[in-house]
DNA sequence: TTCAAATAAATCGCTTGCGATATAAAAAAT
DNA sequence: ATTTTTTATATCGCAAGCGATTTATTTGAA
């Protein structure tokens, strides 16, 4: 009866419905890269800038350490990264690709964008759309995170 | 150095990001209910209509039911829901509100709207902006559902 | 210098989300 | 009526997320 607590005036659960399914339109692609979606996310902040510490890492995908601890080491265990100890802070474990994990980038770049492209082509979206969409997550991003 | 693999460009990790800062906010008014968000998504759907079988939520939620059936065993064990057998078709399960789950709406109804209202409230977005953002995950999702 | 506070990772426990599969009941086809 | 197919739910195993806590190291303050 409370139209505040209806689902279909919930902006969350549509951002959690979007999400998922967009992950999901992810997984083909990406389980033939032999990865996951949030380890994809790890190698694109890898492919930016090879060799950083896990909480810079943390700190871009705004996860925490419990998190990217255990998505590091399955990565590690897969022989898509390896971890070395920091030089100058000990603490620090510096997260480095390997040779599989560089070459990931151009398997990705030739399948993915344009998969991506081709199960949203039936979206009615313009590029504007997208573009103000990406604008509007900022703001909620930036008023969220601490 | 491909621009489509960069972070900054993904429109999913916004999505995924904005969902996670999104569920947190929520997140100490629910505890304070003794809930997480995708059980609240749950009772959203039943205060909308109480009995239902287990993929009817399901759907609802656009869900599967190895997702929903062990949220549903969760919350059948702390009391906020039942399931009994479906009379018409015996293989439903029809999840039926509790007392306690009923009187989680007027809870919910007194603190999280205005809870949320006042987390957001430093966000620069206009109700104008949400509308248009409803508008633009419906699209994605209409376009990714099966 | 010495000791307290902050920081970087890791570990533990629990809930989700989902692919794959199993089981029972209903519906459809033969 | 019997067999096949579909549907509803459940189970299993694994990868995330995250609150809470632990350990090692560094920084900062007394």
């Amino acid at each position: 009866m409370h139209a505040e607590l209806q689902l279909d005036n919930q902006i969350c659960f549509r951002l959690y419905t979007a999400t998922r399914l967009i992950t999901q339109a992810y997984t083909p692609m990406l389980t033939a890269l032999g990865i996951t979606y949030p380890q994809y996310l790890v190698l694109m902040v890898l492919w930016e800038k090879d060799e950083q510490p896990v909480c810079d890492i943390a700190n871009r995908l705004l996860l925490e350490t419990n998190t990217v601890t255990p998505l590091l080491q399955r990565m590690e265990k897969q022989g898509i990264v390896i971890r070395k100890k920091g030089e100058k802070d000990k603490r620090q474990q510096i997260v480095c690709l390997t040779q599989k994990g560089k070459e990931l980038e151009e398997e990705a770049y030739a399948k993915i964008p344009s998969g991506m492209g081709e199960q949203l082509s039936a979206c009615p979206l313009k590029q504007a759309d997208y573009q103000n969409l990406a604008k509007e997550l900022d703001s909620i991003i930036e008023t969220l995170k601490k």
